[in-house]
DNA sequence: TAGGGGTATTGAATCGATTTAGCCTTCGAA
DNA sequence: TTCGAAGGCTAAATCGATTCAATACCCCTA
């Protein structure tokens, strides 16, 4: 049905090896064969069966990307960049969601490793590294974004969450305040817990600083509204001068639970507030808010390069690449 | 290096032929032999090489889904559903994003038909039936998702937003309320213009009945907020009693704008409001949000289902499905 | 004019799984 | 005992692009 190399090469009356050399090796092959090739190419509409260039090539020109939330802007960012990078060099990326299942996530690999892919990045869930090692001796590469190795074996990119903390709660200070909440939870999760570390070595270096740690169950903005109803509830005497959440969702929650009507504590003149992630709803919030943003972009962009160094040189090293996020700073703690 | 059917044939003494059958149609092997080979798999940790499976069989066993933004729940669990369906049948679906950008959208579909896919969903941006049609041609059937075709000539799964539109003013209306005010825009977008025709007849069956429409350049939380300021800086007697949002997202911004520390309105005791889409926010909203509800899921079923059915037979007619949204009430309408 | 050094092109082998035609056994029926 | 059928398995062809050794051709020089 679909033509072929074989109808190329009739149509233009030369051999089949000349069409893939006009295709993949223009500078082996001469003008007047090129644009005769061409002319048939665009004539039969001709488009390239890649199973065939992949059975041939040993692996795919494909990049698999498992990330733990496709609707987290953080993600979406990160691909991008991974696909952007990746297009650079002729590679593409394809998506999969893995939405914290252990189940989704294997699925995937399972996929990228009978479409022999080029790669793999993943943001994993729970410890996959044996399953990415069984990747490896089968020619398949992986880094890891977000999170790093537990034991160094694979290449990471992720951010320094503990600077993170340390940056938003540093800047809380530089504004004056000394009575410093840290909203969020579970410590289980170790974004939080290194957030957390951070908030308290940076409170640490004020003398007269204290940090009020407030644990939810979880990173949402119900359980931030919870939160923050404890506080207005409180004696404004007792309330902290400033929140530290641990991502927007909580710091939305807090910030609701504060400017709404009857609560008569006001952002940021009362208790500044800043959160994590940066994501959109954080600039649109009734007080814009403050937040801590990760270069998601430039570490998607640079699991690929890392990625792409590996697949090319299996014997390279694992290399750890840790970011330092960003401060954006908005209303809700000027 | 890895290991292939030759190995594992000659591991379990047998013939390729009989492996690739003990994986394929196993009654057509005898219980000692399957059992035998299975071991040699399992010894070899043989893994299947998709790239000459599908180079033999013509065409490849997962389905290309494209969509305007991956960030959107509404395309995430449409994703869901098209994967949990695609799977019962042994089909896998990659996503891609085409954030509403022409060159990703081609770009993915080009992907598709090198890697000749069984078939692609799409949500289209712009028109691209010529090249689905070509797509089409090359073997590759392509139904459209939460959107119907210009020309019928393509299947599609959609939702009535005209009937959503009148589900969720009907509903405000059947509340008592009687000043209904539209906020959204632009109408260029077809959803946005279709909700509104669903509000204007719902409000045209109900004399004394009356709809205001307040136009906005985007569906966003800072548009939204700018109409629900405008609403609060009103005369009380002049502003509407209900607000039906586009979207949640300009829901959301109304109601920060209404219920902001200094504006003396309440919802839903003033004004009532509801949104659509029904995104994880408007569960979340300080007043819980009232909201219509596509139903996601199942159109990824529907759509992975229509796509199976003219994979397998090219002469089916296309079919334009449309399902009926849903109404969900929270406090925000009561 | 023969030989040498390039360059352009060809054609066959190759990747790995599937499929089909056909061979060999075995078993039941005539 | 013989024939036929059915079941179980093998061997070879096949999908389409790439690659590489071999060939053809051209131009220049000795």
């Amino acid at each position: 049905m679909a033509a072929s190399v074989k109808d190329v090469a009739a149509v233009a009356g030369v051999s089949v090896g000349t069409v893939s050399n006009v295709m993949n090796r223009p500078e082996k092959v001469s003008l007047a064969v090129a644009t005769r090739v061409q002319a048939a190419i665009d004539q039969l509409g001709f488009v390239r069966n890649d199973a065939a260039r992949q059975l041939r090539a040993g692996r795919s020109s494909t990049i698999g990307l498992v990330v733990l939330d496709v609707r987290n802007p953080f993600f979406t960012d990160l691909a991008r960049g991974a696909e952007d990078r990746a297009a650079a060099d002729g590679f593409s990326v394809i998506l999969g969601n893995s939405d914290e299942k252990a189940d989704r996530e294997a699925t995937y690999l399972d996929l990228f490793e009978v479409q022999r892919m080029h790669g793999v990045l993943i943001s994993p869930f729970g410890d996959i590294t044996d399953r990415l090692r069984k990747l490896r001796d089968r020619g398949i590469p992986a880094v890891l974004v977000d999170r790093t190795s537990a034991d160094d074996s694979f290449s990471s990119v992720s951010v320094d969450d503990i600077a993170g903390g340390a940056l938003a709660v540093g800047h809380l200070l530089a504004k004056g305040r000394r009575r410093i909440a840290f909203i969020g939870g579970p410590l289980e999760i170790k974004q939080v817990s290194d957030r957390l570390t951070g908030a308290s070595t940076a409170v640490a270096t004020v003398p007269g600083a204290t940090l009020e740690v407030i644990l939810t169950d979880g990173l949402s903005v119900i359980a931030g509204r919870e939160a923050g109803a404890e506080l207005v509830s409180r004696d404004p005497a007792r309330r902290p001068d400033a929140v530290f959440a641990a991502n927007d969702l909580v710091a939305t929650g807090v910030l609701q639970a504060l400017i709404m009507q009857g609560a008569d504590v006001r952002v940021p003149e009362h208790i500044a507030l800043i959160g994590y992630d940066d994501i959109d709803f954080a600039s649109a919030a009734v007080v814009p808010l403050s937040s801590v943003r990760q270069p998601s972009a430039l570490i998607g962009q640079t699991a690929v390069e890392i990625l792409l160094e590996e697949a090319a040189d299996a014997s390279l090293a694992p290399r750890q690449i840790v970011f330092q996020p960003e401060l954006v700073v908005r209303e809700s703690s000027v």
